[in-house]
DNA sequence: AGGCAGAATTGACTTTTGTCAGTGGGCGTG
DNA sequence: CACGCCCACTGACAAAAGTCAATTCTGCCT
């Protein structure tokens, strides 16, 4: 991606200003032009993510409830968003992105499901320049009924990393079982599905099976579907795909229907982030966890300390993080 | 490495300023203090690492040249530092330290070799926290004729990137073949060695073999003791060890004194990263491009111009990087 | 307990940065 | 070829950030 002969500019004026420390009046007078100009292209460049600036997450990983529970599920690293008021959702949103980008490296592999919550992890991303990082989706698409999209986090995410964005254009949940299956079968989702085991870190989050989940919201299955399949044992959604308190899949027709990663191939991925912030997602998110599905975990801190009541403390881990 | 009580405010403040966006009158009530706190607190954020800034090296690695180079000699990246009148070599510096810090990731071992070059980028390298990162040593210590001590660019750049810096207490020559070998077979020392091919990445230069060169200057060799080197096919040093044109160990009882990483652990470093700015290491740097030890290569353009000139621009390359 | 040195903090002042309405130049269009 | 539209740029003012001497706090020694 080269730069374009108008935006050498901005890199040169970012250059000066934040590697060479000159102030904004002595860029415009090596560059000849105007102060406000520099003003301009500096807001540019921090926009674009030609210049990143990052704040360490330390604060919110270093932390006693933090410690515990890595310790108690043997997860790499954990992060507690303190109460912040009716903002919490927000908070929990930029730290996840800032925890988030502080894992990636140039030319690593992203897989990015939706939902509100990663949605709004996307929205907040800071701009960066991962030049060789490919996003890719890890669950079909649905209409929008809903604002998010699947395709639109992975783009959004793409768009601010300045990385390569790869969609995959297959419903979520078909109607018919060997719809599906051939549809799996086709070389271009194939494909897509394939290079989901190859990624070196997810980012999702994990969703509820009661009324008002997200799958249920956006159509993916009736509420009385839902409690159908809650009877049978779901305890969480994952990547569009039902799971039971365990964290294996529910032997269900509406999981043999979906397009999305198979459950394999995201525990294959070295780095799994979950975010979770609601507090109603707690069993979910254990059965999330049992099924080691996260390596490192963004939690509000109610959530946090319910999750490490029910954690025997000092026993054997609830999950086997594999990395 | 938990925060010290008195860090966290500091962190806190960052966190509200560079990360929500917040004014350092906002932050100042947030936190309750003066806004000449928030603002000596946003200094010590810059100053630690704890906030990090990076501005994109594109400016440096697109550009026409070097993609040539990349191209000629099997590179994966190329940086050109245009003529600065006399501040070239800081220009270089700066760079390299950007560049170099753009290629490291958490959790990464870096090995660091000395040299002029290696400590004036030490001394550019912006501050981090990239807390599980390791700094080694890839070379033996000499004392101090010169004020940069290969120990002291270890420690700088580990002190400055928050990271566990790893020296070792070995002279880097010394005075009989046995003594070396004997030496290098000490666990304690073996271990060091041992440790350097598990790197991610080596960040060096090479040196000359001419009379102002640095193993002379700081006394590992006398000035006869290299020219008779040279007649013997000396062309380049790299981490202490003299290397003929083909990038090869020279045989030379020299080589065999030395205390440093072997040559083929360096090739094993997944990314190398050398910097060279002076045009009269030309041959010292087709020697090191021939025997493999460059990955990521940034130069100065005079130097890149007459490199270009010698590689046969579209035939097979003059090194192959193992990558 | 008193006093003292050094560090942290602050208020007041200065410098630097952000902003926006206004201007000019380039380019496509009628 | 002239017109007008749009975008990039600038000048001038307002807002924010940086600085430093003076002051308060803290811990430590006598």
């Amino acid at each position: 991606m080269p730069i374009r002969p108008a935006d050498h500019i901005i890199h040169k004026a970012a250059w000066l200003y934040y590697t060479h420390g000159l102030r904004q009046d002595e860029v415009a007078r090596e560059l000849d032009i105007s102060r406000a100009s520099v003003a301009m292209y500096l807001r540019k460049a921090r926009d674009t993510g030609i210049v990143n600036i990052a704040t360490s997450t330390q604060l919110f990983s270093d932390d006693v409830l933090a410690r515990r529970i890595e310790d108690a599920l043997g997860l790499d690293t954990v992060w507690i968003v303190p109460e912040a008021g009716r903002s919490t959702e927000n908070e929990v949103a930029l730290v996840a992105a800032s925890a988030f980008l502080e894992q990636v490296r140039r030319g690593d592999r992203i897989g990015v499901a939706w939902g509100r919550t990663v949605y709004g992890i996307a929205d907040v991303m800071p701009f960066a320049d991962l030049q060789d990082v490919v996003v890719v989706q890890l669950c079909g698409n649905l209409g929008a009924p809903y604002s998010y999209r699947p395709d639109e986090c992975t783009m959004e995410i793409a768009r601010r990393l300045n990385a390569k964005g790869l969609n995959f254009y297959a419903p979520l949940v078909l109607t018919s079982e060997r719809l599906a299956a051939e549809l799996r079968d086709e070389p271009v989702i194939r494909e897509q599905l394939a290079g989901i085991s190859a990624c070196d870190i997810a980012l999702y989050s994990v969703g509820t099976v009661d009324e008002d989940s997200h799958v249920v919201k956006c159509g993916a299955l009736t509420p009385e579907e839902l409690r159908a399949l809650r009877a049978e044992g779901a305890a969480g959604v994952i990547a569009g795909q039902i799971i039971d308190r365990n964290g294996a899949a529910l032997a269900c027709s509406y999981n043999r229907r979906v397009i999305s990663a198979d459950l394999a191939s995201l525990r294959a991925i070295p780095k799994r982030m979950m975010v979770v912030h609601e507090e109603v997602k707690l069993d979910a998110l254990c059965a999330a966890l049992a099924g080691g599905f996260v390596t490192h975990l963004v939690v509000a801190a109610p959530l946090a300390r319910r999750l490490l009541d029910l954690a025997p403390e000092r026993d054997k881990p609830l999950a086997v993080g594999a990395t």
